[in-house]
DNA sequence: TTATGCAAGATTGGATCCTATATCACCTGC
DNA sequence: GCAGGTGATATAGGATCCAATCTTGCATAA
């Protein structure tokens, strides 16, 4: 198995999009392509093609002659991105191959540390695993085109979740929510009720379509 | 009006998604950055970036050290596209703004010429004018982000359209056909039937998944 | 005091050059 | 004859340098 080569501009997005997700870089925040080729021991290039890259999937903005900036979403336009993950998360829910025990095991644990870093109040640790947790049961998608169009469109979420989560007074109780959740979705995974897995999605879809409702 | 300023990367994008399209670079075909770096007047570094925002777009593969790739869509990849398609422009549709005479007007024109131009054989010409005739549509959809994540899935399909209809034997009945969808539409969204026009867009996406289905 | 103009500095966009990797032809040995 | 190694060439990735644009701060004038 050829590891697949990693580029300096890979690298430089990665990190990008950690700094973005965990709210060091600010919505409508001016990215500076020097200091961040700097701060990662590159030259310029790599970052203004990660730059390019991040800004083709929606991430940021790019003002030509004036540079790139962090996505501003507002209500409106978070509740836009919902409404297409309403669309396509289903659609993947709806064509899982089979998962064997091993699998659902992985699953339970996938939920397991995510639910305990969100109790170590490590809000991007346990969104991180949370999202594992997804990408995982993706995994099992044929549709491959469909699946990295979902993950583009979580992709989009996950900064305003973070900086949201951020503000919940009550951590435990989104703690026992996200668990009972884990246990139907990853239930009906293990049971293969593809219907059953599907509703519960179209439900956690509808409550962050609530909640960004004007 | 401050004319935003074209960068070079700009334009080599729009000409390799040109070259895409019309099929001078075909499905898997190694991009040569040199060649297009000379052939544009300009150095390898925009053609880069050019090459890493459309590769984020889906209509590039990268292989590391090895280059950029026309991305290759079997039938299946089509199929998911348009199943995506199927999901996302409806969701449109059912959310413009009315015409007025004059937006209508320019609807019905945008159609003639897209119509004239498949009847001289102009298949490009055609595609081109139909993806305008939609675009338009779209405009007066308040959901600027769900409408350019339409267009991306557009784009998507652009290529393999055009190499399919160049296969066509029968060209005129592909205009007839097309030019009953046009008044279809058109009637729809001047008299702000919604519904109606939602309708029309859910058959005609309906056409292409039957015609990519294994 | 506030608006305007201008110059200096900062920052991006692009060109050129260098390095690392991959590709390909050839050669050797079995 | 063919598998595998080896060196030359082509091509991509990255660094450095230059040019164009934008930003900022201050001076001037209404």
């Amino acid at each position: 198995m050829p590891a697949s080569p990693i580029t300096a501009s890979n690298r430089v997005a990665v990190a990008l999009r950690v700094a973005i997700d965990d709210g060091t870089l600010l919505p409508g925040e001016h990215i500076r392509q020097e200091q961040w080729a700097e701060r990662l021991g590159v030259s310029r290039v790599p970052v203004r093609e990660a730059l390019k890259g991040l800004a083709s999937e929606g991430l940021l903005d790019h003002d030509p002659n004036r540079g790139y900036f962090v996505q501003r979403m507002d209500r409106s336009e978070m509740h836009q991105v919902y409404r297409l993950r309403q669309l396509v998360e289903p659609e993947i829910m709806g064509n899982l191959e089979p998962f064997s025990p091993a699998e659902v095991a992985k699953l339970e644990q996938l939920s397991a540390g995510a639910l305990a870093a969100f109790g170590d109040r490590d809000i991007p640790g346990g969104f991180e695993l949370d999202g594992a947790l997804h990408a995982t049961i993706w995994e099992h998608c044929p549709d491959r085109l469909i699946v990295r169009e979902a993950a583009r469109l979580w992709a989009l979420c996950d900064a305003w979740r973070i900086s949201t989560a951020r503000a919940y007074p009550d951590l435990e109780g989104f703690v026992r929510i996200l668990r009972s959740r884990h246990r139907l979705l990853i239930g009906a995974i293990g049971e293969h009720d593809l219907a059953n897995a599907q509703q519960v999605v179209i439900e956690d879809r509808q409550a962050m379509l609530d909640a960004t409702a004007e």
